[in-house]
DNA sequence: ATGAAAGCGCTAACAC
DNA sequence: GTGTTAGCGCTTTCAT
């Protein structure tokens, strides 16, 4: 492999004894350059390969036509789609992405904001960790936009675009209720961000809604391994061994799609069917979902869409920073299957 | 938000009365700085929140340490799985990832080469689409240094670092054959990637190896939706409807998880026993695999030491540009779970 | 140990 | 239309 230098702006010139600056703008500029002279440039920096330095380009015009993407795992389905969705938004109106991940861990998110200082960002699309919010000041006040998805930091008055994750979950909730389900039990993910409190607001609605009280050991978290984006944060395994020491009631409602996949083997082995006995929920819609057997009922979740709204608002941010911070909550959808369709309970 | 310009050298230089010079070599060098001046130049820099601006800096270094990462649709977990092993590597190495998703858009990676020479990074790891290969000449012959994953671009010789796809399907084939069964099938995906063309190569060698005949309808692609990251590239939906008019054999290989999902509902539907009627393995691992009704056995694949493999070699090339590239090839690991654990037919 | 000068590749003023 | 000049923020000679 030969060392090679690029070609610049300088080399077309002298090949045509033009000045840097006239071939930078027949490259550019939509006149003031003749029809000649641009044909000519065009054909030269066609020929000899020309790709204009973004470096020495975004040094001047001080933007780095760069987003920054802060995600903690992109091993959650939904994020790895939001990050799809994001890469796309991004790069189809020009500007190219840097990814960062942080693994649920407040001590790289630090480092994360410093390289998004570094790098010059025009913004960033963040989800939070929501651990602490200091350093993500400091980025804002350094002139990055943010938006945060998924989670907020209402601390700091940023955009942001959520799920409205308490709406999923009394859906989810009120769903099994219908079915007739009475002694209800939330299993929740230990981890301390909005998305599962929120749930838990939801079910403890939908449950009050419904004339139904919660005691405290209907809500559960089931305690799960962190800091490890190589596997996910939950696993059908953890759910698995702590449903096994578990008083079952006669619907569950659970926190993601994995958890709910642990519970579906807890209650083969124990004999009970699926819906009848017990039904369940999950939330996520992983693909897997609609062919588990049964094919679970469980909570869809829009993640092309915020990813989408999420770099609009960014944009649009970039262009007017003087605008009031928009919260957007985007509903999920229930999704009905066989999980919690039980005949013999209407 | 108000305006701010960040802070500079010149700023914090014109506050202590040096010149730029001295305070960048405080901020950098070893020596050659008073240890007086350093300090008083560390706290200033401290005091008013300077970040060096690694636009100017990559300018003149010509580096931006920053690494590409090309890759085909993050919603595989395979792939999801990667990013995070690749990003955790390129951080911990001082480096920045710039993240491009090609969707196996031919054209889309066309795409994002010309992004990747603009933003002149040091180097890419790229999962190729396959189709072309010119512009990763391009690529390569301006001096990025790349580094295939998951699949080879032979014409380029470059550096590769891939799994053993065939000597997976090899043993997932020759487990079922030991397990008993005779008429095999093989479900596979109808990429025109070597992944696939791998997985069927090692079928084919385990039938023969066992003295069994492969006629070309024990070989299937199931018909796929392309293009779209949002999704998977593959659903167990397809499988489903594919196998639903299929001549079912004693045993079934399949390219990946969620052919193995849709196959089983059929198989269900069917009335069929796995594995004492058919029994079935996947490709992949799924993080839902265990959790299957009966588990199910699949070959689980080495995507963090794929991904970590990759950056070393890729910051290898970077030292030294003149070795010869080398190709590598991680073993999988057969999963055994009783989607195949017929004792009766032993 | 510190400063002055040059330049990375590009674009934006301003002349002509 | 095109060239000249200046400068983005930083590092690297080379003086002092």
């Amino acid at each position: 492999m030969t060392e090679v230098r690029r070609p610049t702006l300088r080399d077309i010139a002298s090949a045509l004894g033009l000045s840097v600056n006239t071939v930078s703008r027949a490259l550019g500029d939509k006149d003031s350059v003749s029809a000649r002279t641009r044909a000519a440039v065009q054909a030269e920096a066609a020929r000899i390969g020309y790709v204009p330095n973004t470096l020495a380009r975004s040094l001047v015009l001080g933007s780095a036509m760069t987003l920054g993407l802060v995600i903690t795992n992109p091993s959650n389905p939904f994020y790895a789609q939001l990050i799809s969705s994001i890469e796309l938004r991004v790069r189809a109106q020009g500007y190219s992405l840097l990814l960062l991940v942080t693994d649920e861990s407040a001590e790289n998110e630090q480092r994360a904001t410093e390289a998004l200082l570094r790098s010059a960002v025009d913004g960033a699309v963040v989800v939070p960790v929501q651990a602490e919010w200091d350093h993500w000041r400091r980025v804002r006040d350094s002139g990055i936009p943010l938006v945060f998805v998924n989670r907020d930091v209402p601390e700091l008055d940023c955009d942001m675009v959520g799920v409205d994750y308490e709406r999923g979950s009394y859906e989810a909730t009120s769903h099994l209720i219908a079915g007739g389900a009475r002694k209800l039990l939330l299993l929740e993910e230990d981890l301390p961000i909005t998305t599962t409190a929120d749930r838990i607001t939801g079910f403890r609605r939908a449950m009050s809604d419904a004339g139904l009280t919660v005691s405290d050991d209907q809500v559960r978290a089931v305690p799960t391994k962190r800091y490890d984006s190589l596997a996910l944060p939950w696993q059908p395994e953890e759910a698995y061994r702590f449903a096994q020491s578990l008083d079952l009631p006669d619907g569950i409602v659970t926190g993601n799609d994995y958890f709910a996949l642990g519970l579906l083997r807890v209650l083969a082995e124990r004999g009970l069917a699926v819906p009848d006995d017990v039904a369940i929920t999950g939330y996520g819609d992983h693909p897997y979902a609609a062919y588990l057997q049964p094919p679970l009922t469980t909570v869809r979740l829009p993640a092309a869409e915020v990813g989408t709204t999420a770099v609009d608002l960014l944009l649009q941010r970039l262009k007017s920073a003087t605008e009031r911070p928009r919260k957007t909550l985007i509903r999920p959808e229930l999704v009905v299957r066989a999980s919690t369709l039980s005949p013999a309970r209407l």
